[in-house]
DNA sequence: TTTTATGCAAAAGCTTTGCACGCCC
DNA sequence: GGGCGTGCAAAGCTTTTGCATAAAA
C-alpha cells in the first residue's frame, strides 16, 4: 500500500506547486471525503488532529487546488460548495429536498443525457460532478413531513 | 389578457395568505425573471419602482412562498439562488462553469433520465428546476481563457 | 536567500432575526 | 380591533483579504 502523502506530494511538486503539510492534511481529507465535505467540514476534520490551521488557508488551499484543476467544487444547494479530487472515480449525487439525504450513482446513468446535451447544445457537462435534487424513496412516500402530525 | 396581479392576489387569498403590495410586486419580478433571479435582483428590481421595500422582506417573503409551494429555489452555483414560480413552464439550465453563461433547455430531454432514476433508486427528480454544470460550446472550444493572453 | 504559504484578524457579502409600527382582514 | 407583515437595524455566517511571520525551495 502506498501512503497517500507521498503520492499528494508527488501531485503538487510535479506542477511546480510548493508542497505544505496544510495542503498534504487537506487534500488527504478531500479524499476520504468522497465529495462530501465542505471547506467548513474540511477545516473541523484537520483541526482535530492539528488545531492550528488557519480556516482562511483552507478557503486559499481550495482555490489554489482548483485552479490547479487538482479539486473541483461542487454546488449541492444547501449552502456551502463540497469539494473532491479530480479523477478519482467519477459518481454525481442524488440529493433529497426534503430529508437531505445524498445518494451516490454511478457515471454511467449520465452517459445518455451527456451525449444528446453535446449533441444539441455542444454543451459539455461535467463530468466530474454532478447534482440532481429531488425526493428521496423515503421522502416521495409521505408527501409531506407536518412538523406538527 | 388579464391583469396578473388579479392572478396573483387569488393564489395568495386561495391559501389563506394575506395579500400586500410587496408580495404581489415579488410575485410578478419572479415570474418575469424567468427563473433567473436571485433574492438580490429580485429587490433591485422592485426598488427601482417602490425604493422603500426592504430587502428582509425579500428573503421572508422568498421563504413564505417556497414554503407554500408557489415559489421554487435553484443553486445554480455561483452563491445564491435563483427562483421561480412553481408551474410555469418547466425547463431547465446548462450553465458555463466558465463564461457562466445559462442556457435554457426544455423539460423533454430529462425525461429519460427521470424516468431511470425513478426505476433504479424510487428517487422523484425534480421537475421543476434543474442545474446542470459544464462547459458551453464556445468555451469549450478553447480550454482556457488564458485571461493574460 | 528569495519566494511563497500560513496564521491572525479584520472586513466584506449575503441572509436571518428582534422589535415596534402599520396595514390587511 | 386583532393579528400578521413590513421597515429598520443589528447580528450571524461564510468567505475573502491585508499584513507580518514562518516555512519551502
Amino acid at each position: 500500500m502506498v501512503d497517500p502523502f507521498v503520492m499528494y506530494r508527488e501531485v503538487l511538486a510535479l506542477r511546480g506547486m510548493r508542497v505544505t503539510p496544510q495542503r498534504l492534511m487537506i487534500l488527504q481529507v478531500i479524499d476520504e471525503g468522497h465529495g462530501h465535505l465542505t471547506a467548513d467540514q474540511i477545516g473541523d476534520r484537520i483541526r482535530a488532529k492539528f488545531p492550528a490551521i488557519h480556516q482562511g488557508t483552507i478557503y486559499r488551499t481550495l482555490e489554489v487546488l482548483r485552479e490547479a484543476g487538482l479539486v473541483s467544487e461542487t454546488h449541492l444547494g444547501d449552502r456551502s460548495a463540497v469539494y473532491e479530487l479530480v479523477g478519482s472515480h467519477p459518481h454525481h449525487h442524488l440529493v433529497c429536498d426534503n430529508c437531505g439525504q445524498v445518494i451516490e450513482i454511478g457515471d454511467a446513468m449520465l452517459a445518455p443525457l451527456r451525449a444528446a446535451l453535446f449533441n444539441q447544445f455542444g454543451f459539455r457537462a461535467r463530468t466530474e460532478h454532478f447534482a440532481i435534487f429531488g425526493l428521496c424513496a423515503d421522502c416521495a412516500r409521505q408527501p409531506e413531513p407536518t412538523p406538527g402530525a
